[in-house]
RNA sequence: UGCCUGAUGGUGUAACGGUAGCACAACUGUUUUUGGUGCAGUUUGUCUAGGUUCGAAUCCUGGUCAGGCAACCA
């Protein structure tokens, strides 16, 4: 830990807490609904939850804020356990608010028999229209009055399943002229006659999220309750909860959520697409979701490193996508294997090479001085990319062209001596001659030159084919962007292309990070196998050429 | 018309009454067998009007702007 790295404001009332004796140590928690897949903006909360316990000596629940039962699948649950696993963190106890279910209701008779919760046969619209509006103060109504006796035993008669999803509902006894429009007499339970992915048919009602939330926080004796700017208003209702049924005073503190520019961070929005099969899946590799990062070839280290540049604070943000891109850029650019793969070949024949052919070596990572190097098959016939020969080069081309001279990466200098194009006027084959001093490691030749190629040996070459990603969306600002977010989507999204790797490609673990030279950082998709090679684009390199061709 | 948050370069985030700093982005230059990486550097900022103070991004008052608050969702 740094001593010049300053708190975040979190961090400062934690400190301030320690050091005034109020915990012995702190306990804080990750509590998701199992109604959807994580995305980056829950790595923010999992970061920021789980480092604040590393940071202090605490430890951290994962809990699971299962009170709907309409929404909430054992799928989710599991896929949201392998995300928070693979970012790198460990819970202390995995927790789920259905546990405590018998509790709850025994808080809510508590509040019953202290008059401050009471049975209301109102309909959801009537309830709104009772409740008024920021301006105007609600209004109460007859149910309000009920007895404690008659309360109970409406309440326990939901819960015996008397009455259908709608008939009833149990409501604090508050204040309806409060300011604060959650403290008007809020929802504590709602009857649904709904199947529970883990407590099954046992119970008709269930717990709302204010019912639930902070009396699931005091049961663990959760210190520090983190949550985003959108539960301010239900503070007022979380700590009325905890004090007027005296149990733990757990306190809730409020930081802005994460946005990111050219994606959206909404569930809702996301399971859209998924529904509507913009995408594939939820672990679509163009999906700000944990999971598709992954298949994309993000590494945990890279967005935990993210989360921590981003920062905490309570105002509005929107990220730029770039900062991911430099995070995963950095991490890969030390770890990642260097490869050579051509996706848009033309036949380059050297036709001074007399050999049949040559293994050349190649270094792995010239990041990594122990990373070694591979053997890498060079002929007469190679691949080189479309885009490396220009037959009429511009000034500040360093590439191949007529008369010029390039280095092929890791092997020889050559140069262009003619190329012959097809009938549709493309070329077609181009044929170099090789110094032979020039070679890679013991180059006598003296000749220096800008531009350096990669390339494949054409009869040694395997086929890959290459999942190229694009932004998802073509606006930055997503979600404040008029109209339907759908009609943003960039249609471009993604590339799918063929192409000729070297060899070496084929006996590559699975799991290894890559980096094809001047093309980008890889990852092998999760449908990659021998015989169909198939990589995903984590992100591209940085390429100041195609920024200077813009110009 | 109410209540609650917040406002520092293009984007984030620090400075806790005492030199407005850091990162990303952008732009130079340099190194380089990846137009990658590295290295050096440049540009750009305290919402506004008053007040307190020797001194204000910071404290006070008014204003402006942005976001949130009424779901039998979380």
């Amino acid at each position: 830990m740094s001593e010049e790295k300053s708190l975040n404001f979190i961090e400062e009332i934690i400190s301030q807490d320690l050091a005034a004796g109020k915990y012995a140590s702190i306990l804080t928690r990750f509590p998701p609904e199992p109604n959807g897949y994580l995305h980056i903006g829950h790595a923010k909360s999992i970061c920021l939850n789980f480092g604040l316990a590393k940071r202090f000596g605490g430890a951290t629940n994962l809990r699971f804020d299962d009170t709907n039962p309409t929404k909430e699948e054992t799928e989710y649950v599991d896929s949201i356990k392998a995300d928070v696993k693979w970012l790198g963190f460990d819970w202390i106890k995995e927790c789920y608010a259905s546990d405590y279910f018998d509790q709850l209701y025994a808080f809510a008779l508590q509040l019953i028999e202290k008059g401050l919760a009471y049975v209301d046969d109102s309909s959801a619209e009537e309830i709104a229209l009772q409740k008024g509006t920021p301006t105007v103060p609600g209004t109460g109504n007859a149910f309000r009055n009920r007895s404690i006796e008659e309360n109970k035993a409406l309440f326990e008669a939901m819960k015996a399943g008397a009455f259908e999803d709608g008939d009833k509902v149990l409501r604090a006894k508050i204040d309806l002229a409060s300011p604060n429009m959650h403290m008007r007499d809020p929802l504590l339970y709602r009857i649904k006659k709904a199947h529970h992915h883990r407590t099954g048919d046992a119970w008709c009602i269930y717990p709302m999220y204010d019912f639930a939330h902070g009396q699931s926080d005091s049961i663990e004796h959760i210190t520090h309750s983190v949550c985003t700017l959108e539960f301010i208003p239900h503070r007022a209702l979380y700590d009325w909860c905890i004090e007027q049924l005296g149990i733990f005073p757990s306190h809730q503190y409020e930081f802005a959520r994460l946005n990111m520019t050219y994606t959206i961070m909404s569930k809702r929005k996301l399971l859209q697409l998924v529904q509507e099969e913009h995408v594939q899946s939820w672990d679509d590799p163009r999906m700000p979701t944990i999971s598709g990062m992954r298949r994309r070839g993000y590494t945990p280290e890279s967005i935990r490193d993210f989360c921590e540049r981003i920062g905490i604070a309570k105002r509005e943000n929107i990220i730029d996508f770039s900062l991911l891109e430099f995070c995963v850029r950095e991490h890969l650019n030390k770890i990642a294997q260097r490869r050579m793969v051509v996706t848009n070949p033309v036949k380059l024949v050297i036709t001074n090479y007399d050999k049949v052919e040559e293994i050349l070596h190649s270094e792995n990572n010239p990041e990594d001085p122990e990373g070694g190097v591979r053997d890498v098959p060079f002929s007469n016939e190679l691949w080189i990319e479309r885009a490396d020969f220009m037959e009429e080069p511009t000034k500040k081309y360093f590439r191949l062209g007529p008369d010029l001279m390039v280095r092929l990466k890791s092997a020889y200098i050559i140069k262009c001596d003619s190329f012959e194009k097809d009938a549709a006027g493309n070329v077609q084959t181009i044929h170099a001659s090789y110094f032979p001093e020039s070679k890679s490691g013991s180059d006598t030749s003296g000749i220096h030159v800008k531009g350096t190629l990669h390339w494949v040996s054409a009869k040694h070459a395997v086929p890959v084919v290459l999942n190229e990603y694009d932004r998802l969306f073509n606006v930055e600002d997503v979600a404040g962007a008029e109209g339907d977010f759908k009609d943003y989507i960039n249609p471009n999204s993604l590339t799918t292309t063929n192409a000729w790797a070297e060899p070496a490609l084929v006996n590559d673990s699975l799991d290894a990070r890559f980096q094809f030279i001047r093309k980008g950082y890889f990852y092998q998709d999760t449908t990659s196998t021998k015989d169909k090679l198939v990589f995903n684009r984590t992100v591209t390199l940085k390429d100041a050429w195609a920024k200077e061709q813009k110009k």
